[in-house]
DNA sequence: TTGTAGGCGTTATCAA
DNA sequence: TTGATAACGCCTACAA
């Protein structure tokens, strides 16, 4: 019975078929009558090996039969390694591209047998350090910027780390903003620069190009105002300001999110967007679909350029270049 | 001695810092001069053994100095469970409330020792029985409903199964939708159903509610129109169906993105929405509360809901019951 | 108060 | 073509 103290001393009423006991490749290989070594073989078919058609078969059968799911730690701690490809995130709302990134990410390693996993962390909730001994990942992806205490802490796990960011320019972004309004007879433009610790490296990049392009263009300093879209309020007092500015006619938000608030504003203030101030977005969400100009990524793109860098980390070797152009403007209704 | 022949092949070219030599709790021992036990029962703050402060001090501090992290796997392998809690979710935009949920449940957990990770999931990329080989989840989370043959692949884990679908009464939110603009005199309604395979059951629900309560008051029955948010065209062609049709003055979309959606078209053709259309969305997000009627979710008390049943599962104890008030109604512009 | 020993499920190595 | 065995890192009953 001293066998049996790892598991759960079966609290007296457990009628729910609750932790059966596991079923191992031993139990595959007791029940077909092979080693547990020809097992390993069939299941992971280990190119060297020859095993002869009849007992593959009954090896797959047998496995099959009993429900055989191989273990992922005992693999891990085999292998020292773990299939596991971690998603950094510090909002799980991270916005619909990165979104559709890991979606395409996912897709790509789930025929290499790696699986993605996204987790939210927040080192006043739970130190990054603390991470590893509950999930031991393959390869971190750092979706959005890390801090440099951050990135050391990966380093030391023995996790590969890939950095989404950069791979996109986001000041291209802003830069595109401002040229096209610009090139609309645009001349005095605001900024709604979006405050909130998930995007603030994003936002100060694209606030960085906006301001580059207006330099450049020899336009008037931006009017920047700063939204936190939890509180609409802010929104009001940007647009309310931007107003009363004489000589604004236009604004670059952060996003379509933020853009979509300073619409609803001005329908408040009986006012039209693209009417009496033309705004425009970045990311092209579905609500943004229906009448907001923005700026869109190449979101296949994007995914591929992360997919390589993943796979090469798999690999263990050194990351692909990832050039290219992401970013195309859409014009609609309100820009 | 023996032990020292493992002789670390060391691949001829590895200038990298690659995958350097882990640090075990062996290791810690062994520089500590203790035995591998006594580390254990220090960094475990394992209650029944009495351990010298001198010696305590002197684990923790030699494994601070060797950053010796505990190996997620082997210590899953031998307790037979791990530490983690994994969120399914049809689509990481799997929308902004749940989205804080998780991020509460995960606050949560972490002063339990446990952390929350979210996997996206699609049968048709990889079978959900392939995960385990993967992950080996102490509980699994389901975000939305899942379907029968999936529940049982999940079942047949080890992993403890909590359903958030069915927590909130979504219905509740169609009703409550329907009743507030009867009472603003509003007779026939128009309803934006929501196509999408991720929201399918929560959008059946809502619909399912607000014919009940069309039918209750002896309201003309709902003008239901299919959105794809995707296809900004279904917004547009919706609108123009509930324009042309005599006596419809208000909507009920199916969420605040959809209502926004709503908004944005009835802006395009000139017309404000509150005034010439009223429009009520679902969820409160950050977007909508610049001006539009929605109702809101008590997310804390959902969250909470969601955090007493996986803290249940981990203990093996039956789930707490679940009911509550979650629902709000919050009246700004648009209806 | 601390040490010893055994095993969790898997896979690589070696032998048959 | 297949089988026996050791090892991955950790935890804990038992012995000292």
């Amino acid at each position: 019975m001293s066998a049996e103290t790892g598991s759960t001393p079966a609290p007296s009423g457990d009628p729910a078929p609750g932790p059966r006991k596991r079923v191992t490749s031993a139990d595959v290989a007791r029940v077909s009558g092979v080693s547990r070594a020809t097992v390993s073989y069939v299941l992971n078919n280990v190119p060297g090996k020859a095993i002869s058609e009849g007992t593959r078969e009954l090896v797959l059968a047998t496995a099959r039969r009993l429900g055989h799911v191989p273990y992922a730690p005992a693999r891990s701690l085999r292998l020292g390694r773990s299939n596991i490809v971690l998603a950094l995130v510090r909002d799980f709302a991270f916005g619909p591209v990165s979104h559709r990134v890991l979606r395409l990410l996912d897709n790509a390693l789930a025929e290499r047998g790696y699986v993605v996993l996204a987790h939210r962390f927040d080192e006043a909730v739970r130190p990054l350090s603390e991470l590893w001994g509950l999930v031991s990942p393959n390869v971190v992806v750092a979706m959005g910027g890390l801090t440099v205490p951050e990135e050391s802490v990966i380093t030391d796990s023995h996790a590969k780390l890939v950095r989404t960011h950069g791979i996109v320019h986001q000041d291209l972004a802003g830069e595109m903003q401002v040229d096209y309004l610009a090139s609309r007879g645009h001349r005095r433009l605001g900024y709604a620069f979006a405050d909130a610790p998930s995007v603030r490296l994003v936002a100060e990049e694209r606030l960085l190009g906006a301001r580059r392009a207006v330099q450049r263009l020899g336009l008037p300093e931006l009017a920047v105002a700063t939204i936190d879209t939890d509180d609409p309020a802010t929104v009001g007092a940007a647009l309310d300001g931007w107003l009363a500015t004489p000589g604004i006619t236009a604004v670059c938000a952060h996003n379509d999110e933020v853009a979509m608030m300073i619409c609803a504003a001005l329908t408040s203030r009986g006012l039209t967007a693209g009417k009496d101030l033309a705004v425009i977005g970045v990311d092209n969400v579905p609500v943004a679909r229906v009448s907001l100009t923005t700026i869109e990524m190449d979101v296949q793109a994007y995914a591929d350029a992360v997919i390589g860098a993943v796979l090469a980390a798999i690999d263990d070797e050194p990351p692909p270049p990832a050039d290219g152009e992401y970013l195309r403007l859409i014009v609609r209704e309100t820009a």
